[in-house]
DNA sequence: GTCTTATTCCAATGGTCATTGGAATGCAGG
DNA sequence: CCTGCATTCCAATGACCATTGGAATAAGAC
């Protein structure tokens, strides 16, 4: 053993803890939820994550090391992307049992999100049914490079920030069902009550893409399809 | 917000790294492995995990504080158990992503149980198929407490420290499906060497009790069925 | 080559965490 | 109530981590 521990035991659980420590800090857990969405440079992430850019360095470096995320190099520039869907799997998990134990995670969506049901969550399975049928939209309110690196089939993209210019790309009798990166993202929330105000008939998915993807249904790639460009 | 943090972002990712700070050191991720088998004491756990009981209990309020650990008064000793099948799994995605991604695991895991297939692992559904018709005795090689706070179904209970005393138990002829506390347990290993030292025919099984109740298994709890005592 | 841009490295700060030994708590039994 | 036991609390130490600003690297453009 070259590490510093003594048995198999410890020796394995230092590994475990490898995992652990990259989890261990904020910043680093919003970065892994950004690098989800699709690879991104440092740049992005930083702007995105509201942190300075050797800032954001430094935590990537610690999420390279106990390998969950893995770059690749564009000539100047970097980008990250997450190592795997073990990974995505992984931060699921973290966030499953955030959820189910810690009453501070029950209060914070409640305060922002609203309550449970006003958003009137669509489910998988309904919104599958309903798409194919052209009855619903599906809205992807992420912004333009995330809704290219993979979206939910079908779906528009149009950004938050460019919804209300945007509106009369959405039929105004349309029934709207709206995503972003995941059930604890706030852009769907936001982008619902907009199109409320405006009249429409809009429901949340709580799914991003990889729990879309992940529950084998359809993904593309790409900014053609109903984008609005 | 009563929080430290500014927006909704920051507030749910500081309560996700709680999580991850949780499962930051090596010596609570062990601790979560002995818990895992079911409750067990403070003072017990101090032993099993080889430290001190006032650092064990430091560890178990921090486990506590993040909400994967909860506990039982019994008169003057206090019992620690998994706070639920979630933190479980969340344990078992962290060890997937260890496994898959750090070739420190590998390393270990080669160097201490051997080359992967040496010790000729069986399947859930093979060993299944085969214990209902009696040619595989499963054996169960934790601690009697933990075997009695849950255990595959029929299994017999032969603690590693008592196996070379009470060979006797084992029909010479019989082929023998070894498990202890999970996959990267050194029990069912070192059991399995010492059988075969002794002439038996044994194999492993990976599973712990937990993988194989929440694979919808039969698992069963008490110390009669096929214990020795 | 020099310049520009993106990113990382380095050094120094303060803060948080692990660990220890000793004292305090809380519960049962006499 | 006093005693004994299991566990937790407290205070103090050292180690590690986050964060910052400034310097160094690496790749491409001119």
């Amino acid at each position: 053993m070259t590490t510093t521990g003594r048995s198999t035991k410890t020796a394995l659980n230092e590994q475990f803890a490898r995992i652990g420590k990259a989890l261990a800090s904020p910043r680093r857990t919003e970065l892994l939820d950004l690098l989800a969405q699709g690879e991104h440079g440092v740049e992005a992430l930083a702007a995105e994550a509201d942190m300075s850019v050797t800032l954001t360095s430094a935590h990537l470096q610690a999420l390279r090391q106990a390998r969950l995320v893995e770059t690749r190099r564009d000539g100047p520039r970097i980008f990250y992307r997450l190592a795997g869907d073990d990974v995505f799997e992984l931060l699921a998990a973290v966030r499953a049992v955030a959820h189910a134990r810690l009453a501070e995670v029950e209060q914070v969506v409640r305060a922002y999100f609203g309550a449970p049901d006003e958003l009137e969550p669509i489910g998988r399975d309904e919104l599958v049914a309903r798409a194919r049928g052209g009855e619903v939209v599906v809205l992807d309110l992420r912004p333009r490079d995330e809704y290219a690196a993979g979206h939910i089939a079908g779906a528009v993209s149009i950004p938050l920030e460019a919804l209300e210019e945007h509106l009369a790309l959405l039929p105004p009798e349309a029934e709207i069902a709206a995503y972003c990166r995941g059930p604890y993202c706030v852009m769907a929330p936001r982008g619902i009550a907009l199109l409320r105000r405006h009249g429409y008939r809009a429901r949340r998915l709580a799914d991003g893409v990889n729990e879309w993807r992940l529950a084998g249904l359809p993904v593309a790639t790409g900014s053609e399809p109903g984008s609005w460009s």
